[in-house]
DNA sequence: CTGAAAGCGCTAACAC
DNA sequence: GTGTTAGCGCTTTCAG
């Protein structure tokens, strides 16, 4: 049985209360009664106990991130630097895996939680808008991404139409004429492939190039096989493009691999577009030209957003707000050679 | 305010005791009062609270996973199977990045932290063992990793010497000798390096090669950029290697990338022998070789010594574990070729 | 099968 | 400056 507030008082001779002034660091504790209290404390190594402190004071120091899996690098990322960030505001993180599925998500969204949080920070894969309208109660909430949601929650994003525009003109700007794409998605959940989509084709009528949609292809999942399957597909074509863009890194990490099994040089015959920007596509051979979210900054916003919420009085909530964070191209070897 | 029990109590027009029966799924409530509690749990949208709960039967449903850092992909994989295998006893998975300081993982493990956890599973990077006789009070830990601790907890590991002498057997084998080691690490906590480049010794006086001490290259950090600064310095030299065992696969990436860079074929000229077996080795050009820890399994061990620690009565505790886990070689183009 | 009451460890009024 | 006391929301004897 771990020592209680009124044990370290018995040892120390005063009241619970005095102990208490001292571990929270109050400052009209006399130094000597203060001296006393501590060497109780230390002498019989009391912790306070966490589920006392937030029965009685309603916090519990930790906020949950909600993402679809840490295997993938991005997420991976995303996560170190959230838990950095939530450093800084004494919070802990806890992880919880959604697989990208629905019905996880939705499971999130509403509440239902085994554990007490004091915020959420969410980054969805296949949520729905529509029907999670009632958002969570009570506890405040940051969407990463693009606002699909329609309850009271603030998010960060980039502006994915917008990046993946960038992405496909630098390409076309190489002269490349036949870009394909990698990344569509079936279910019409799935937003971010949409956004990504869309930037794509509205980047290829600007350059006057025509839009096929025989070289978009459809995935699965955001994986590197994913991506070496794609491409394959699209080099058993009769007129393989000279250019992909594939809607994230890994997508585009698989495609790069089944270009060099098959002796296609990049960027040469091929040149290859990723997005996100992870650590893998910086040493890669070739290096990979991406777009650059800067998920430190996401990550430090999505944070500072959910301390604001916190801090303020919920009778007189902000309205919910949107950052846009701006992204950069990285151009590396498999767009500009070397 | 949410509403509490009693709140459920007064609109079903049965006691609090009721209510809890039904929600904790108790057996004998009649079925007609079960459908009336329940039909006001609904309507008033009633959680239980965490903390309450938790103060009361002391357990928390939290399971804290210690760890350097969660960019690196290794970690971050692992923390994906520790989450996933959390997820069948009902636990959700609290991070905590460590960056590999001492100061850090000691308040870890000496139970400084803010948030009432049930266990922690705990992989040290720069612990040292000696001063950390005492463990943390109560919460049961298993440590990923050799045993350096020596305190009462549980530890599973793979063979760190054996494996890194398999690699470099592997190496010899092909033929290779002047096989160069990366990621020796200057401070003497670092104990997985330590293991690793003595199995490369083993290994190397094993197959009658000599040990050039000035083949090991020392690194500060096990990532891709010292990685490749450490195989560049190596290329430097008068007479370069014929084979390089890298300590982990992000070092081996690394240093891939400056050889391909400097037009130093491999396998042919430079082998090159990774160690983690993450995905990024699966699609990288050319391949990876690499010891293969099988990290799914170490989790789901990890999470399950857990359980059963905290399933026994505390006062007939079994003595400290140690779990083996096997490693095997995936032996890819980076040393076989195409 | 259901109700009443005690108390988990802590903090915050409020006395002294 | 320090002590007393009343709950936070829940589970759990113990009665009925």
């Amino acid at each position: 049985m771990p020592p209680g507030l009124k044990d370290v008082a018995a040892r120390a001779g005063v009241s619970i209360k005095t102990v208490s002034n001292v571990v929270n660091g109050y400052v009209h504790v006399a130094p000597g009664t203060r001296a006393r209290v501590q060497e109780a404390i230390d002498a019989l190594g009391y912790r306070p106990n966490a589920a006392a402190r937030q029965l009685r004071g309603g916090r519990s120091g930790v906020i949950a991130l909600a993402l679809p899996e840490l295997q993938m690098p991005y997420f991976a990322e995303l996560a170190g630097f959230i838990v950095q960030a939530a450093e800084r505001h004494a919070w802990t993180v806890l992880i919880d895996q959604t697989d990208g599925q629905v019905e996880r998500e939705r499971n999130l969204v509403s509440g239902l939680r085994r554990h007490a949080i004091d915020g959420l920070i969410f980054s969805p894969l296949a949520l729905a808008g529509g029907d999670l309208a009632r958002g969570e109660a009570g506890t405040p909430m940051v969407l990463l991404g693009e606002r699909v949601w329609h309850g009271p929650a603030d998010h960060v994003a980039i502006d994915n139409t917008a990046a993946a525009g960038d992405a496909v003109r630098h390409l076309a700007g190489l002269g490349r004429r036949r870009i394909a794409a990698i990344g569509a998605q079936a279910q019409s959940s799935a937003i971010t492939a949409h956004q990504r989509l869309a930037g794509y084709r509205a980047a290829l009528s600007e350059c006057g190039l025509p839009y096929d949609a025989s070289l978009v292809v459809a995935v699965d999942s955001f994986r590197r096989a994913d991506g070496a399957a794609a491409m394959a597909a699209l080099l058993d074509r009769a007129d393989p493009p000279d250019a992909v863009f594939c809607f994230n890194d890994l997508l585009a990490l698989g495609a790069i691999r089944t270009l060099l099994d098959r002796g296609v040089a990049v960027p040469d015959e091929v040149a290859v577009m990723g997005f996100d920007d992870i650590e893998d596509g910086r040493f890669s051979s070739p290096t990979l030209s991406t777009v650059s979210p800067d998920t430190a900054r996401i990550a430090r916003l999505a944070v500072d957003l959910l301390a604001e919420r916190l801090g303020e009085d919920p009778a007189e909530a902000a309205a919910p707000r949107e950052l846009k964070v701006k992204h950069t191209l990285m151009l590396r070897e498999s767009t500009l050679g070397r």
